[in-house]
RNA sequence: CGGGCUGUCGUAUACCGGUAGUACGCAUGCUUUGGGAGCAUGUUGACUGGGUUCAAUUCCCAGCAGCCCGACCA
């Protein structure tokens, strides 16, 4: 992608009124805009690391064996009066239409996806399966916080699975598990986000948290030394030792819940009468898990972790582009004209490789606003092509001071290794 | 939802009971090009509504908005 052509958001100050870092640093790096509190736009670039995130998750998902699907997020007051939720969920939004017709927006989707399964469940030889979606959630929080980290209208990844009994369920449960491990150390957060026992609700001891370690954390929770397992401040009053290995050497550290992992049971399958045939053809309801995942959340979670005071340093799996290649003007023509020439060919280089690459092609930028702007962007890889560089290309790192001077036929070498 | 702080060009800020200034940005021109360039010219602003006052952007009250603390957070 040309930088000429690329919107540009990027600002020269941190935005005044927010104070939550992953706000103030996505802001100025021009990836959010904020509409009003608790809700952002996802700007061209903003949305690029977005749509990254969405990829690994899927794909992790998909390795489950779970199915996306896409639900509306409007819904009908009914739903939420059955399993009472219309009237003891604080932070539903209900919209009046004309007529006195009132809606829900979706804050979450067991009242939906609940009697949309009934209609492929039949007989327990279609269980057990798993269903999920990326999509925005509305939720009236009474008070946005923490920039993108507490927002009233989020992105969220929701996946439900639906079971014969519970071992069917704990079976799914585990998997899940792992594949949030995997996810996170994709995103590169693997060693500091902890699995956590929270409060459990009415039919299970406990539900799991994972926690990302962080300074700026909403969370309080106490890790495990040993095991990498947490306990959350919630229910540290009952649970003073590791769940695990009991150990009590707990350590308190502030986190950033990331995602969560609940055994519903029968608790939304009963109101809705979702059953299933067993094999002696009796009616049982089925035992459901559900399984949430932050997608914008962990944007900000990821710029509070992955930063300098230059900006941002995105992890490669999720950074907006690959390569940022940059071309610095030269008033002797000639050797203008050669640095563009070479730029442009280790641009289609790039593109031919198949690495996403933003080509800083702008020639009314001087050179220092150009590095400012790539090292805010934070894009893993910086290739410079100038007069200085004399025919090569200058290779650095964004998490490191060293740059390499290669040669053109040594650039698929360098970017492939990195 | 309780408490606190704050609202000035697009952004970041200054001053002030009487003419609102600066920087960046933006526009035009010339120069410049390895760490947010220089000069010149131009461009844009007091959240809303009341009150006090000869006079309010400034003081007071209310509303609205933003942030922070708390409560809340399947």
């Amino acid at each position: 992608m040309l930088q000429s052509k690329l919107s540009n958001f990027v600002r020269k100050e941190f935005p005044k009124d927010e104070e939550a870092y992953n706000a103030q640093i996505l802001i100025r790096a021009g990836f959010i805009d904020k509409l009003m509190a608790g809700v952002y736009s996802y700007l061209p670039l903003g949305l690029k690391v977005i749509k990254k995130i969405e990829k690994i998750v899927r794909q992790r998902m998909d390795e489950v064996g779970a199915q996306e699907l896409l639900m509306p997020v409007l819904h009908p007051k009914e739903n939420w009066q059955k399993t009472g939720r219309w009237e003891n969920l604080d932070v539903l939004f209900k919209v009046k239409a004309q007529e006195d017709k009132e809606y829900a927006l979706g804050p979450t989707h067991e009242e939906i996806i609940v009697p949309l399964a009934q209609k492929t469940i039949f007989s327990y030889k279609d269980l057990p399966f798993g269903l999920y979606q990326i999509q925005t959630k509305l939720r009236n929080e009474p008070r946005a916080k923490s920039g993108i980290l507490r927002g009233r209208e989020f992105i969220m990844k929701d996946l439900y699975s639906f079971h014969t009994n519970e071992a069917s369920l704990d079976e799914y449960y585990q998997m899940v598990e792992k594949a949030y491990a995997k996810i996170f150390s994709d995103f590169g957060i693997g060693d500091i986000t902890v699995k956590t026992y929270s409060s459990g609700g009415s039919f299970s001891k406990y539900s799991h948290e994972f926690q990302t370690i962080l300074e700026n954390g909403e969370d309080t929770i106490y890790v495990c030394q040993k095991c990498k397992v947490a306990v959350n401040k919630e229910i540290i009053e009952e649970q003073k030792s590791c769940p695990v290995c009991r150990s009590t050497n707990l350590e308190e550290k502030k986190a950033s819940e990331t995602a969560n992992i609940f055994k519903l049971m029968t608790k939304y399958s009963d109101p809705f009468q979702l059953s299933f045939k067993d094999s002696n053809g009796e009616n049982k309801n089925v035992i459901m898990g559900c399984y949430g995942m932050g997608i914008s959340r962990i944007m900000g979670i990821l710029a509070e972790i992955f930063h300098d005071d230059k900006g941002l340093i995105w992890p490669k799996s999720v950074a907006p582009f690959g390569v940022h290649l940059i071309a610095l003007h030269s008033k002797d023509e000639k050797s203008n004209q050669d640095v563009l020439k070479l730029a442009q060919k280790v641009y289609n280089e790039l593109n031919q490789m198949g690495v996403e690459t933003l080509y800083d092609d702008r020639v009314d930028k001087s050179p220092g606003e150009k590095f400012a702007e790539s090292d805010l962007i934070g894009i893993p890889i910086r290739l410079v092509v100038s007069q200085k560089t004399h025919g090569k290309i200058e290779f650095k790192l964004r998490n490191s001071q060293n740059t390499d001077i290669i040669d053109f036929s040594d650039l698929t070498k360098y970017v492939k290794s990195e």
